[in-house]
DNA sequence: TGCAGTGTTGCTTC
DNA sequence: CGAAGCAACACTGC
């Protein structure tokens, strides 16, 4: 479940595990429509010239922009990955079984690479020191591609995003003003347009509404100073708490290493349909409700819609 | 068996 | 411009 503290997670996993290392080799099951972004990969002539980009190549740094990963390499690229659904980036040791060509990747060690991951491996990147790392992404939306390092904050796929909740800059004041784009908007899918803030989604949002006390249908001009500071205290305070726990696990989200964060046994909202509010004193139940095509998550009674 | 639901995003339509 | 609906895909659970 890759939002900005899973995606965060993943990147200090690379960060401390991947740095200095050379590409040896590229690997790809060429079936991901979303590869590239254009469905390309599916043409072996983009995957040449992919190949070619990154080989010889040796990671730099590695940072994240809202939910997307930059995997920089010398020579001014970057490998950019969104892992969107179900994606994962794995390191460890694979080898190659020739009689499997549908899943021809089997992992060496550690243990916890095994399943479901190795079943829906797509790219697999082979170090010089003979490790790997593995994209894993059982429902094929995975964005990957490789951009000029210099280029790739203003090119399409990270132009117009909003800003970094967790950077310094991030005051309460521009907080609201990113949140006054959308005046009618409805709270919960101006928190998950990430055009507005950067990496926020479902279940962040619903924690963070909790938090704050606010209802998703609530439009945003309708909130009144003091929810909205309290909003602002919730989306950074969850982000962080979502990072301090190595993310969240509740559906299919592993670090490189394969292992689960913590986060989910944290939720008072998200997926926590008809369950009492563990709010002191609240006495309210977690309803469910459809937003924008994605389940909303609050409780009845300390998150009400104002009546304006 | 069938269908609703799953963490994200982008395209089409209005 | 923005908002809504749906599609991309594979799998799980009721």
């Amino acid at each position: 479940m890759p939002e900005l503290p899973e995606v965060q997670t993943t990147v200090n996993g690379l960060r401390r595990h991947v740095l200095g290392k050379k590409i040896a080799g590229v690997w790809t099951s060429y079936n991901s429509p979303y590869f590239a972004g254009s469905g390309t990969i599916k043409d072996p002539a983009y995957f040449r010239t992919f190949e070619k980009q990154i080989l010889g190549r040796t990671i730099v740094s590695v940072d994240r922009r809202a939910k997307n990963i930059l995997i920089n390499l010398d020579g001014g690229l970057t490998i950019l990955v969104h892992m969107k659904m179900t994606g994962h980036l794995l390191y460890g040791r694979y080898r190659f079984v020739a009689d499997k060509p549908k899943d021809p990747w089997q992992p060496i060690e550690p243990e916890s690479l095994k399943d479901p991951f190795n079943r829906h491996v797509r790219l697999m990147l082979t170090f010089t020191d003979g490790t790997n790392l593995a994209l894993s992404d059982m429902r094929k939306f995975a964005k990957v591609l490789v951009a000029d390092t210099r280029m790739i904050h203003t090119s399409d796929h990270l132009d117009g995003i909003g800003p970094e909740p967790l950077e310094r800059g991030f005051t309460l004041k521009k907080f609201a003003e990113c949140l006054a784009r959308r005046p009618n908007g409805k709270i919960k899918q101006v928190l998950m347009d990430q055009n507005i803030i950067a990496g926020v989604g479902n279940i962040y949002a619903d924690e963070s509404l909790w938090r704050a006390g606010i209802h998703p249908l609530e439009r945003v001009s309708h909130i009144p100073p003091a929810k909205l500071t309290a909003l602002y205290k919730g989306v950074l305070s969850t982000l962080k708490n979502g990072i301090d726990f190595g993310g969240d696990s509740m559906s299919d989200y592993r670090n490189i290493l394969g292992e689960r964060g913590e986060f989910q046994g944290k939720h008072q909202a998200y997926r926590r349909t008809g369950l009492k509010c563990r709010k002191p004193g609240c006495g309210g139940t977690i309803r469910r409700l459809v937003v924008g095509g994605r389940s909303a998550h609050y409780c009845d009674q300390h998150q009400k819609l104002s009546r304006k």
